[in-house]
RNA sequence: GGCUGGAUGGCAGAGUGGUUAUGCAGCGGACUGCAACUCCGUGUACGCCGGUUCGAUUCCGACUCCAGCCUCCA
């Protein structure tokens, strides 16, 4: 198995520390608001890459930490009049709920940066008797980088470079201006833990320099995050982590791509963001989910409301296919398995393997009409691999049928006039029949006739309102 | 300015030194009372200029453009 590192720009072959083992953290949520598109493309490729590991064998821990205190937090709390807990607990459960609405799994552990503050302090305490931290008069603790030998390396950053070029607040607390705040002194009335430099509170890189390696070890497989956090942030984890330690931090670093809007990346500084709750009030998870996984983790995707419409027809075709087969366990050919599997031991390249799925529905479709026998295999071999995917575990039926609720017509009548039809049809009176069929179509409800008789799915496939 | 990526058919999106990606849309045919679903067939796509090569979209170099990071951001 491959896998693109960014700390050596290039793809790698894959060997865990322990043989059938792996080790991920993963950089979470600053939970002072909710979730947005950018955020569900993270959780959604480190939960493929989790399913994929797991379905390979491996014995994976996926750890994901919540950082519950900054800056950010403190005034949105004060902006909204509530407590930080009382915040911070509201934007936890609805990040909970997103990502179980997106077919996320829950990592097996979610350390909050309150909760380890004494690790923090331990770590801050080495690295000052280490030599590469220091104490400030007006109580922060700043991280020395020009001691760290391999600052940069992750970034392929020179730090003369840097210097010139860097817009850098004044800060005459710092010895340099690229060093940077392991523990920030706390403003009166603030948010504050004791620590041996005064009242405070944790800088946002050492939390997870000090999470990761007390829930996987001084050294693990893989540190993944989104794309803009490379630099500071992972750089400064490597530093303060392998300064602390002096062993390697991580062997494999990930990061998935950006979530465009108008070519432009979608973030809260830029106020371009979409938040996942919005979108689902309008599309049904899966779609979302599937917009994510058909392009690969490390590619840009232009969010637009058209591709969502897409996304749409694409999962109706696979849909359609599963639809009226009792998946059933047996022998496939075809080697679907195998290329599969292939295109996602190679960097995960879960778009080459949806291609293999829809090759799969083409087989199942075939297999409908000319040997129906073999259907239920195709249909539980489509299901079981996309099932690593975290896609096609709904019923048919009711994702055709578009979910539960906002139906223009309910179901009992939709009933009534498909049997008014088949009436109208039995007596070949087609133009009564043909205008029942019409008056559902206005209303989005589309009639598939068969032998068995006739169904219906409602056509969502060209909805194209932005939520 | 420095550092990373990227530029593929109407759209989305993989990939490869010579051979079909895949999906959506389009076109032709089959199925159907007509449709929907489905099946079969169909499109001389690889930013630009050089180089290497028997042969490059794929490798190398220049150029143009796009995006990201260099400040909080997933």
């Amino acid at each position: 198995m491959q896998i693109y590192n960014t700390l050596t720009r290039r793809k790698e072959a894959f060997t865990p520390i322990e043989p059938g083992r792996v080790r991920m953290y993963v950089c979470g949520m600053t939970v002072y608001d909710y979730c947005h598109l950018g955020h569900a493309r993270v959780m959604v490729a480190f939960d493929v890459i989790t399913r994929y590991l797991r379905h390979r064998g491996y014995d994976v821990t996926y750890v994901r930490n919540i950082t519950d205190i900054d800056d950010k937090i403190l005034r949105r709390a004060e902006e909204n009049g509530e407590s930080i807990g009382a915040l911070t607990e509201r934007m936890i459960a609805a990040m909970h709920e997103d990502e179980a609405r997106l077919g996320v799994l829950r990592p097996d552990a979610e350390p909050r940066a309150t909760a380890h503050i004494d690790d923090i302090l331990a770590m801050i305490e080495t690295l000052i008797t280490k030599g590469y931290a220091y104490a400030a008069e007006n109580g922060d603790v700043y991280y020395r980088v020009r001691r760290f030998e391999g600052y940069g390396k992750l970034n392929n950053r020179d730090l003369d470079e840097m210097r010139s070029g860097a817009r850098i607040e004044v800060d005459e607390h710092k010895e340099d201006p690229l060093d940077f705040v392991l523990w920030k002194a706390a403003k009166p009335g603030e948010a504050s833990w004791p620590s041996p430099w005064g009242e405070g509170r944790p800088g946002w890189h050492i939390e997870c320099s000090a999470m990761s390696t007390c829930c996987l070890g001084e050294t693990f497989d893989i540190h993944g995050g989104g794309p803009d956090l490379t630099f500071p942030h992972h750089e400064n984890e490597i530093a303060q982590s392998e300064a602390a330690t002096g062993k390697p931090y991580v062997n494999t670093w990930m990061h998935a791509g950006a979530v465009r809007v108008n070519q432009e990346k979608m973030s809260k500084s830029l106020g371009n963001f979409f938040t996942i709750r919005e979108v689902l009030a309008h599309h049904d998870p899966e779609v979302v989910r599937y917009l994510l996984v058909a392009s690969h983790y490390r590619s840009p995707i232009n969010y637009a409301p058209e591709s969502l419409s897409e996304a749409r027809k694409s999962l109706e075709r696979f849909y359609n296919a599963l639809d009226g087969v009792e998946a059933q366990e047996g022998e496939v050919d075809g080697g679907y398995q195998a290329r599969f599997g292939a295109a996602m031991d190679d960097d995960f390249n879960s778009p080459e393997a949806v291609s293999v799925l829809f090759e799969l529905a083409r087989e199942l479709n075939r297999a409908k009409k000319e040997a129906p026998a073999e259907a239920p295999a195709l249909a539980f071999a489509l299901k079981r691999l996309a099932s690593v995917l975290g896609l096609l575990q709904q019923e048919p039926a009711a994702f055709l049928k578009g979910g539960a609720g906002e139906l223009p017509l309910a179901e009992a009548e939709i009933e009534a006039r498909i049997t008014a039809r088949a009436e109208a049809k039995r007596a070949k009176d087609f133009a009564a029949a043909d205008a029942i069929r019409d008056e559902l179509a206005a209303l989005g409800i589309i009639l598939k006739d068969s032998r068995e008789g006739t169904t219906w799915v409602l056509d969502k496939g060209s909805e194209s309102d932005d939520g």
